[in-house]
DNA sequence: GGATTGAATGTAAGCGCTTTCATTTATTTA
DNA sequence: TAAATAAATGAAAGCGCTTACATTCAATCC
């Protein structure tokens, strides 16, 4: 690449089209669709790019051709293990197909992704991925009006219109709740992230009820508790809980990290886990394997959705006719050293 | 918002300009500098605004205005906590002052960083946030050449030329290793990450043997071994390390993801730490309180470095004369339960 | 050989916005 | 009151690209 002066202005289209002796129209075809375009062409055209450090400008093309080769996402927050490993699958696959990743977060706040959502529709992102169902109706309403596939991942439920890719939180929830009343615990606690604006939070406890309902308990019988995401309010609510709750036996948790927290408290407070008590997390995190014992939890293979919700949107966009719907994806029992039968059964 | 048809066109300037009576110029103004349009207009043209649910298109705007709002950053993954947890900071700080987020991730790969700048150049990215100092000299001549103004993070070094937001990793480094060897450690074993690519990596081994020298001992003697950032890597290190050299009496790791799998590897062969060896991290993630004992490591502050940078790429794109260097951040030694004197020394 | 076809290339009209410059209108000054 | 100044607005020229359509030209056909 030549050397110019530091304000030089870039090379536009006309520069490469003046220097290879074509129009514009040929340099763009060379570019976009190189099979156009005659072999010798082509080749002075290239030679012209290289030797003026040519690179489009994004803007004219977004303009021209309406299309930004963008995609948005937007999360609740990269700092969460679980978002950013599968943001970082999502963003591998889309770059592996000349797609750019556009982030925003919106720190689990309804307003905020909201706002997020028609920023990175105004940036021009071709296509959206969003997490969870949970949003105002109005939102699907302006995606479709502007046409925007947008994809939701996360979860995954067969009763909403938005295409996923995802998994069943309830039945995920479910099945480790059924294990755990199976072992013999009858009095179950729960600790539980925000459920009133998070849908995956939500259908892991409801489908501890499930559980509870399936086996003949109670399903009110379960002994909530609710907090934010941290190691320190799990800890705080396994406290509480247990205060509360003497008889509990087993307390499962919305997530890995309040899993943690709730399982150092019961070992400060002098509890064998799982003797005295059991703990279960949720999503498999590397942190479920370094407690001591090693977490019972849910195993949700974040990566593969990433990059399977990345492989739904450029199918979307490539392909006029909507892919078909994805399957839900599998989660899998990590049966580990927090959980066991209660001492009464042993 | 009034219901369209599905695929309506989006409203444009000119439709709010004719319902709202007046000029495109004035309603470009009202959007851009309202302080320059008289009150009344100002009223009308954001009625028009709101009434037909107008929203500028990002490629005219930017092909106009010659710049996106928006900033670009390479990062080399997102599946490592300190990264998510700076990026996400980084990103409130941004959205704060109303920029977008453009991501991309280069795995620890420098051709991959390469493309990834030109990429995130070429989507018109006002400035950029970069990863470390180490890269190819043509990269930073090209990004003067475009004048895109670039922060480098996660490191801070006065002998080089670029403007960084970040920490000294050497000096951090040097003030742990200093500690354990005053403790009374000798035989020393240094578990890396990738040093050829890596500068941080590469400036806290130096840093370790910095401190060695200052304290008269041979910085020659300390036990490398070099692998990537897992638990897994970190773990079999560790066992090689032992079984070369089993004098090592501590075993610093460039990373806590490393040392926590250092830890477990130790305590699987039987070993107590810190009793018969300690074990130190750096990062001061969230996983270094949950082991047992807990992670000695070194604290970063990777929140208010992720705000900082975004804070000093603000400040050089809204003031063309480039803003004070930032001075670097401190690191705190933190002394946790993985580090006693050596055996011998008790 | 002249008509037909199709591939390769060129012409030029926008895409939707910002911004300079000119114009109009209101306000101040001597 | 006329002139000078300031404030608000409009007209219109691009920004750099894509693409529909027009044109050219060589290969093919009867």
């Amino acid at each position: 690449m030549p050397i110019k002066s530091p304000d030089a202005p870039l090379p536009t289209l006309a520069d490469v089209a003046e220097l290879a002796g074509v129009s514009t129209a040929t340099v763009s075809r060379c570019l976009n669709s190189p099979d156009k375009v005659g072999q010798s062409t082509r080749d002075k055209v290239m030679t012209a790019v290289h030797e003026l450090g040519y690179s489009p400008n994004f803007g004219a093309r977004a303009l021209a051709a309406k299309r930004t080769n963008t995609i948005g996402a937007v999360i609740p927050t990269m700092d969460n293990a679980i978002f950013a490993r599968g943001l970082q699958a999502f963003e591998e696959e889309l770059n592996e197909n000349g797609l750019t990743l556009l982030v925003a977060s919106s720190n689990y706040e309804p307003d905020r992704e909201n706002r997020q959502i028609r920023t990175l529709i105004a940036r021009g992102a071709d296509a959206l991925l969003l997490i969870g169902y949970d949003r105002d109706p109005s939102i699907y309403e302006f995606l479709s009006r502007q046409g925007i596939p947008t994809v939701i991942s996360w979860a995954h439920d067969d009763t909403q219109m938005q295409p996923s890719v995802g998994f069943d939180n309830r039945a995920a929830s479910h099945a480790l709740a059924a294990h755990v009343i199976e072992l013999g615990h009858r009095n179950i606690g729960y600790i539980a992230a925000n459920t009133a604006t998070n849908d995956r939070a939500r259908d892991r406890v409801t489908g501890a009820r499930d559980a509870m309902e399936h086996a003949g308990l109670d399903p009110k019988g379960l002994r909530m508790m609710e907090t934010n995401y941290s190691i320190t309010n799990g800890a705080e609510a396994c406290g509480t809980l247990l205060t509360n709750h003497p008889d509990i036996t087993a307390i499962m948790c919305g997530n890995d990290v309040l899993a943690v927290g709730a399982l150092r408290q019961a070992q400060k407070l002098g509890l064998d886990v799982p003797r005295d008590i059991s703990i279960t997390g949720f999503d498999d995190i590397e942190i479920s394997l370094i407690t001591e014992p090693a977490l019972t939890t849910v195993h949700v293979p974040h990566r593969t959705m990433g990059r399977a919700a990345a492989r739904y949107l450029i199918d979307t966009i490539l392909s006029d006719t909507p892919p078909a719907p994805v399957a839900p994806l599998t989660t899998d029992l990590c049966l580990r050293g927090t959980l066991a039968a209660p001492k009464s059964q042993i």
